[in-house]
DNA sequence: CTTTGATCTGAACGCATGTTCAGATAAATT
DNA sequence: AATTTATCTGAACATGCGTTCAGATCAAAG
């Protein structure tokens, strides 16, 4: 046997990725070519089939590592406290997080429709997952008296929205540090839903 | 000369753009070929030429139309009044208008990267022009003392995310009416900015 | 030094793409 | 009835697509 584990797949599987989460990205999946993709690694298309089946896994593994990344972060971070400290963290946890992976959030938002039945499920399950602790939360708070009486579900979403619309105009070099937006962000959540 | 008007291009070049947004919109522009659309209008694929110079002049028109659209219509129903009636009638409107037109809004918000350049900016200065009716109510609030003081520029885009996600989930034979939602979304709008 | 096999190349596969265009069709005008 | 011409068909164009695979390459294992 030669040539197991240190050569070059070491190198080029995760460079296939990185390729793939920035293209997809900036043009979207359906426009980007597998023969782009490799061109971007420095390979021809064919040798991208060694570390992919096909083109669709390579979409849904950029998104099922992006959730399961976005899961494991926001797990390890989860303290108990009062609704009203916890929503504070998670509001600020969601806008730092997907500051920091503004491709990563852009395909798991906009390239679901180009999921097979099958991975769009898989992807939704994990997603309904995180939206679940917001929506605890939003709970606690109103069992606490300290949110108002309201549809959680809907709040979840519009909340959510809110916050990972940030993507879409932040820039690292622009007029505002990513503690002013989280701040700004916070004091809208908060007040919009308290009593 | 004979056949001007009142023929087949009266019926046809409608279909056309109505079978490109409802395409667009389920499948996304890059993955939806002329050939689908044509099937869709009931012509073989080059007689669509006879109604657009090419694929990407579809897609400019649908979103030049929907953001002309939604301008008139705001424009239609404008009226003065205090900051915080504008911004319950401006509220309100977005989200109904929304509703009503979620191929058009779905279309407006994903396909922007794949408007070339010129196209891109046309489409931006329109969007940006709807933008800055919310903010100058918001900034309108803060000189009447019942807004908080804040960045309004981000509060406006924080309020339009939050007030367009909802078509993300709304579904007409769903648990609410949209009598319901517009109520549920002033009562966060409505808070998060006010002091 | 020989063998092994993971990795990659380069060509090929069948099929789809956006667009063009000569010619057929047929409704409205003369 | 003859003419005009907007509209549409059907085929073609060059190009690109995702994927496959036989064979070349070459570092590590024996």
């Amino acid at each position: 046997m030669a040539r197991t584990a240190g050569s070059h797949s070491d190198i080029t599987g995760p460079r296939v990725l990185d390729a793939a989460l920035r293209l997809f990205a900036r043009h979207g999946y359906a426009a980007v070519s597998m023969r782009q993709i490799a061109k971007e690694v420095g390979v021809q298309a064919g040798a991208l089939y060694n570390y992919t089946p096909d083109k669709q896994s390579l979409l849904f593994d950029l998104m099922k590592r992006h959730m399961e990344d976005l899961l494991a972060a926001r797990g390890s971070r989860r303290r108990d406290g009062t609704a009203l400290e916890q929503l504070e963290d998670f509001t600020r946890f969601h806008i730092r997080y997907h500051l920091d992976r503004s491709d990563e959030v852009f395909i798991a938002y906009m390239e679901l429709r180009n999921l097979t039945p099958e991975n769009f499920a898989a992807i939704e399950a994990l997603r309904r997952e995180y939206e679940n602790e917001l929506e605890a939360i939003l709970r606690q708070g109103e069992v606490e008296g300290v949110f108002a009486p309201a549809d959680t579900r809907i709040e979840t979403m519009a909340v959510i929205a809110m916050l990972t619309g940030v993507t879409t105009w932040y820039r690292a070099e622009g007029r505002l540090s990513a503690d002013e937006v989280e701040r700004i962000y916070w004091d809208m959540v908060r007040k919009a839903v308290s009593v």
